[in-house]
RNA sequence: GGGAGCAUAGCUCAGCUGGUUCAGAGCACCUGCCUUACAAGCAGGGGGUCCUUGGUUCGAAUCCAUGUGCUCCCA
C-alpha cells in the first residue's frame, strides 16, 4: 500500500537534506537593498575545539532564530567561523611536538606557525563538519577564522588606531602570569578556586632588640622576596615596632616595619610581610611606601638569582618546602594551621598564577566602557533574560584596564617596531621602511582582542557592513559575558559608532542529570555526534531547547532525547497517515474551502491562538515556551482531536466531503510543519517534499511562514468543541473506571438538546458508542451508569457490568469533589468584602460557578438516591 | 564581604501585571487496550501543606519581608 516506513528513520533523512540545501545554496545571503536583513554571527568555536552539548544548545537557537526570520522574509544572514585560541592551541601543538622531540625554541618562530597551520588544517576543521550534522543553516560562504588574511589585517589595523588615540599604551605591571604558557594573561581568565593550603606563621627578629614580629602567610616561599611589614595603624600591638627594621631570616636583608590601612588587624597576626614584586595589594603597599621591588623569579615561576644561592633554581613549590624546612631548623616557626584560601588559576594552563611583573601591552578601559555600559542602560542592547544586566554594569563600572600581550607566537603580532639604536617605537600596519633597523615586538595579542571586533569585521566591504551591521541577535554563555559580549560592545561603539547587535540571549548551561557541570575529567559529557546518530538531530535539537527555560540551567542526559524522538515520530506518523489516504483520496485544493464543519473551524482556530503565541514567545525570547506550543498543538490538538475526528470524513461517502477534509487536512499539516521547520528542520522538510510534488531547489526553509489570521481565532467555535470533548471525555473516563474495553461498543444517552448529527458521529467515534439517544427530558435508563458535564447528562446502560457498589463509589467521589468546591465558593460569595471589593466580572464568574455547581450536585445526588 | 538565580507531584520543570488555564505538563508509576497513523502508541487513573514564618489584601503558588537550603558570578 505504501512505502512510508512505520517509524521515523532520520538517518536516511538528515545527511540527503543537508546536502540538498548547500547545493542549492540557499544560506546564502547577498547584500539586497529591498529586503530586511536579520543578521547573527556565531560565537566563533575554538579551532582546538570539539562539539559540546553547550554548542548544540547554542546553535540550535541561533539556528530557530535565523530559519525563522528566513521563512518569514527577512533576509537572513547567518555568519560562522572560528577563533584561533591563541594560548590553547599553542599549548597543543607545542605538546604535539614535544611528543616527537621538537622543541619549538629550537625551530624558531616561523617554523613553529608552520606547524600551527598544518594542525589547524588538520584538526580545526573539525567542529564545523560536526556543527553541519545539527541541521544549522550558516551562510557556509562567509566562513571566518581570525587570523584570515583580511581579518588579520583589521585586528592590526585596530591596534594601530588605538595605539594612535593614546588607548592602547605598554607599561612594567603586576600582571596574572601563567608559568605553563609562560604567558601574561588577563583577570578574566584567572579563575578562583578554593584550595586546601596551610597558613604559615613566620617570625622575624626585630632589629637591635630580642624581640620577633610573627607574620602569617600563605605562600612562604615568598618571604625572599619581602622588603616590608606591614600592621594597621591602629593596631595596638604593634606600635612599638613602626619605623624599625626587621631582619629577614634566610636572607638577612633589613627591612622596615610600617603602617598602612589596608591591613586587616583579624587576620593572621595582625602583621604582614610584603613582597611587592610578588602580590597585588603588596605591590599597590610596595608602592605608597617606596619599597623595594624584589622578583625572585625566571618565567617559569622557578626561582632566579636574586635570591640566596641554596633557594635558586627551584620549582616554587619546592622552593616553598626549602625554606620552610630552613625556618623550623632555625626555630623561626611559630605554628602552622590549616587554611582554606581562594588561588587563582590560569583558565587555560590550569596552573595556578602568579602575580608577576612585566612589560606588557594594555588597553584603557574606561574611556571605551563608558558608551558601552550606557548603551546596554538605555537598552539599546538587550541582554534576554535581563538580569545579566546588573552584572554587566557591576563589571563596567569596575572595570581595569585590560592586558592584552601575550607571550606567545600564534596570534596576531603586534605591528610595533623598536628602534634597535634608539629604542624609538614604531607602530604602523606596515613594517619601517629600514626595518633591518629595526625589531618587531615579540608578543602577539590576546584572542579576545580580536575576535572583539568579530561583530563587524566578518564582513569585508563597507558596503556589507553598512547592510548588515548592526547584526540582529547575538547568542552566547553568560560566561564570556565579559570576555567577549562586553567588549565587542565597546569595540562595536567605539569603532562603528554603533551597537553590535540589539539584543544578546544567554543561553543555558548544560549540566548532567546529577546537575554537575559536564566535564572531560568527569566523563559525563556526551558526544552529540554519538546521540545524534542514535536518535536523530531533530530529536536531539528539539529535546534541548524542550528542555531549557530562558535564563537556567539544563539538566541533560542522552536518554532523555527519547522525548524529542517520540515527538518526531509522532510527526512522522501523522505526515504518514495524510499521506495514506492520499493515495486514494484525491487532494483538490478548489475543495478547500467546502463543507467546512466544526472541526475544521476548531482546528483553524487553535492553529491561529497557537501561532499568535508563537509569535509572541519568540519575540520575547522564549524559544522554551515556543517548543511547548508546537509540541502540544501537534500533538493534542492536531493529533488527538483533529485527526481522529476526521476518520469520519475521510471514511465518509461522500467524496467531496472525502476530498475536502484530506485537503484541508494535508494544508494544515503542512502550515504545522512550517512552524516546526526551524525547530526540526529535517523531518520537517522531507515531509513538506512528500505532501506533493515540488520543483527543483524548492524546500520548506524558503517557503512562507504562516502568518495569523485574526478573523479564524473564534471563541464560539473552541466553546462548541470543548462541549464535544467533554462528552467523549466523560465517557472514556467511564470505561476505564468501569474496565470496559474499547472493543465493546455503548449505547449513549444524552440529557441535552445541542445535539447535532454532526457532533453525534463524531461521538460515536471517539467514544465508541454504536447508538446515541438524546432529548432536554430524557429520563435514565435502567441499570446505568452515569456522569454529568455542563450542560449535559450522560448515561450509559450496562446491564449487566454495572455493579452498583463500584457505580455508587464513582458517584459518591464526584458528589465530594463537587461539594468541596462549592463549600469554597458559597464561602467566598457569602463574604461581603469580596463582593463589595472584588471586579464585578470576578464575582459573575464565582456565582455562575456556584450555579453550575449546584445544579450538579443535585443531579448527582439524585442519581444516586435512586441507585439504591 | 558584594551581587544574581533557584526552591511547586518520585524526577525535570511550566504557572505573566494577585481572582476558571490555579494547582498544571513531560517523564516515572498503576489500570485497560495490538481501536484500519503511531506500543516511540491510545484511553483512563493515583500522586503536591506550591521550602519556613510573618505581612499586605475581600482574596496569595503568585506581591513584600524574614529565615533556611542549593547554584553561580564578582572581590
Amino acid at each position: 500500500m505504501t512505502e512510508i516506513p512505520k517509524a521515523y528513520n532520520p538517518s536516511s533523512v538528515e545527511d540527503k537534506w543537508y546536502s540538498y540545501w548547500l547545493d542549492k545554496n540557499i544560506f546564502h545571503s547577498e547584500v539586497d537593498k529591498e529586503k530586511e536583513p536579520y543578521t547573527i554571527v556565531i560565537p566563533p568555536p575554538n579551532i582546538t575545539g570539539m562539539l559540546t552539548m553547550g554548542h548544540i544548545l547554542n546553535n540550535t537557537l541561533q539556528d530557530i532564530m535565523i530559519r525563522t526570520k528566513r521563512m518569514q522574509g527577512y533576509n537572513a544572514c547567518w555568519v560562522p567561523g572560528t577563533d584561533h585560541a591563541s594560548i590553547a592551541t599553542e599549548t597543543k601543538v607545542t605538546n604535539f611536538l614535544a611528543e616527537q622531540g621538537i622543541d619549538k625554541h629550537q625551530i624558531g618562530r616561523e617554523e613553529f606557525l608552520k606547524h600551527c597551520i598544518t594542525w589547524k588544517e588538520k584538526y580545526g576543521g573539525i567542529i564545523i563538519q560536526q556543527l553541519k550534522k545539527l541541521g544549522v543553516s550558516c551562510d557556509w560562504e562567509r566562513e571566518r577564522f581570525t587570523l584570515d588574511e583580511h581579518y588579520y589585517h583589521k585586528v592590526v589595523e585596530t591596534f594601530v588606531q588605538l595605539f594612535n588615540e593614546g588607548k592602547i599604551y605598554r607599561g612594567y605591571r603586576m600582571v596574572n602570569w601563567d608559568p605553563a604558557s609562560k604567558s601574561a594573561i588577563s583577570d578574566e581568565e584567572v579563575i578562583f578556586r578554593k584550595v586546601e593550603g596551610s597558613l604559615w606563621y613566620f617570625k622575624y627578629p626585630v632589629e637591635g632588640t630580642d624581640k620577633f614580629i610573627t607574620v602569617a602567610t600563605t605562600r612562604p616561599e615568598t618571604m625572599l622576596g619581602d622588603t616590608g611589614i606591614a600592621v594597621n595603624p591602629s593596631d595596638e600591638r604593634y606600635q612599638e615596632f613602626i619605623g624599625k627594621n626587621v631582619i629577614l631570616p634566610l636572607v638577612g636583608r633589613k627591612i622596615p616595619v610600617f603602617a598602612d590601612e589596608y591591613v586587616d588587624p583579624a587576620f593572621g597576626t595582625g602583621a604582614v610581610k610584603v613582597t611587592p614584586a610578588h602580590d597585588v595589594n603588596d605591590y599597590a603597599m610596595g608602592h605608597r611606601h617606596n619599597l623595594e621591588l624584589i622578583n625572585i623569579f625566571h618565567p617559569n615561576a622557578v626561582t632566579n638569582d636574586n635570591v640566596p644561592e641554596e633557594f635558586r633554581n627551584l620549582e616554587r613549590y619546592t622552593a616553598r618546602k626549602l625554606v620552610v624546612k630552613k625556618m623550623e631548623e632555625l626555630g623561626l616557626v611559630e605554628k602552622i594551621d590549616k587554611y582554606e584560601n581562594n588561588v587563582g588559576y590560569s583558565e587555560r594552563g590550569g596552573v595556578p598564577i602568579e602575580p608577576y611583573l612585566s612589560e606588557q601591552w594594555f588597553m584603557k578601559m574606561d574611556e571605551l566602557a563608558k558608551p558601552a555600559l550606557e548603551v546596554v542602560r538605555e537598552n539599546k542592547v538587550k541582554f534576554h533574560p535581563d538580569h545579566w544586566t546588573k552584572t554587566y554594569e557591576h563589571w563596567m563600572t569596575n572595570i581595569t584596564d585590560w592586558c592584552i600581550s601575550r607571550q606567545l607566537w600564534w596570534g596576531h603580532r603586534i605591528p610595533v617596531w623598536y628602534h634597535k639604536d634608539t629604542n624609538e617605537i614604531y607602530c604602523n600596519v606596515n613594517p619601517p621602511a629600514d626595518v633591518q633597523n629595526w625589531r618587531q615586538d615579540e608578543d602577539v595579542l590576546d584572542t579576545w582582542a580580536s575576535s572583539w571586533l568579530w561583530a563587524h569585521d566578518v564582513f569585508k566591504t563597507d558596503e556589507e557592513r553598512n547592510y548588515y551591521y548592526p547584526t540582529s541577535t547575538l547568542v552566547t554563555g553568560p560566561d564570556i559575558i565579559f570576555f567577549w559580549v562586553a567588549r565587542m560592545i565597546m569595540a562595536g561603539m567605539h569603532l562603528m559608532k554603533d551597537v553590535p547587535f540589539r539584543d544578546v540571549y544567554f543561553t543555558s548551561i548544560i549540566r548532567d542529570s546529577q546537575g554537575r557541570k559536564m566535564s572531560k575529567s568527569l566523563g559525563n559529557s556526551p558526544d552529540p555526534l554519538e546521540v545524534i546518530s542514535e536518535y536523530g538531530a531533530d530529536a536531539l535539537r528539539f529535546t534541548v531547547i524542550y528542555l531549557a527555560p530562558l535564563g537556567q540551567d539544563v539538566l541533560f542526559s542522552t536518554d532523555k532525547c527519547e522525548f524529542g524522538r517520540n515527538f518526531s515520530n509522532k510527526i512522522w506518523n501523522a505526515g504518514r497517515f495524510l499521506l495514506m489516504n492520499a493515495e486514494s483520496i484525491p487532494v483538490d485544493k478548489n475543495l478547500a474551502d467546502s463543507n467546512i464543519d466544526l472541526v475544521d473551524k476548531w482546528i483553524s482556530s487553535r492553529f491561529n491562538s497557537t501561532l499568535k503565541e508563537l509569535n509572541k514567545a519568540m519575540d520575547k525570547f522564549e524559544i522554551n515556551n515556543a517548543s511547548k506550543l508546537i509540541y502540544s498543538f501537534i500533538w493534542n490538538d492536531f493529533c488527538d482531536w483533529y485527526i481522529e475526528l476526521s476518520k469520519n470524513k475521510f471514511y465518509s461517502d461522500n467524496e467531496d466531503i472525502k476530498s475536502a477534509a484530506l485537503t484541508r487536512a494535508m494544508m494544515m499539516f503542512e502550515n504545522l510543519l512550517k512552524i516546526v521547520h526551524p525547530f526540526m528542520p529535517f523531518i520537517s522538510e522531507e515531509l513538506w517534499q512528500l505532501l506533493e510534488k515540488r520543483n527543483d531547489g524548492e524546500t520548506i526553509s524558503t517557503s512562507n511562514y504562516p502568518l495569523v489570521d485574526d478573523k479564524l481565532i473564534d471563541e464560539n467555535t473552541e466553546a462548541e468543541m470543548t462541549f464535544l470533548q467533554d462528552i467523549i471525555t466523560a465517557v472514556r473516563a467511564i470505561r476505564g473506571e468501569m474496565n470496559i474495553p474499547p472493543s465493546k461498543h455503548l449505547k449513549l444517552y444524552l440529557k441535552t438538546s445541542l445535539l447535532s448529527s454532526e457532533l453525534v458521529d463524531f461521538i460515536k467515534k471517539l467514544a465508541r458508542a454504536e447508538e446515541i439517544h438524546f432529548a432536554e427530558d430524557l429520563i435514565k435508563p435502567e441499570k446505568s451508569v452515569s456522569s454529568i458535564i455542563k450542560g449535559c447528562e450522560i448515561f450509559i446502560p450496562l446491564e449487566g457490568l454495572i455493579d452498583i457498589e463500584t457505580e455508587k463509589n464513582r458517584l459518591l467521589k464526584e458528589i465530594q469533589r463537587i461539594e468541596g468546591g462549592l463549600i469554597g465558593v458559597t464561602k467566598k460569595l457569602g463574604n461581603e468584602n469580596f463582593v463589595k471589593n472584588a471586579p464585578p466580572d470576578v464575582v459573575e464568574k464565582e456565582k455562575q460557578k456556584q450555579a453550575d455547581w449546584e445544579a450538579n450536585l443535585s443531579k448527582l445526588k439524585e442519581i444516586f438516591e435512586n441507585l439504591k
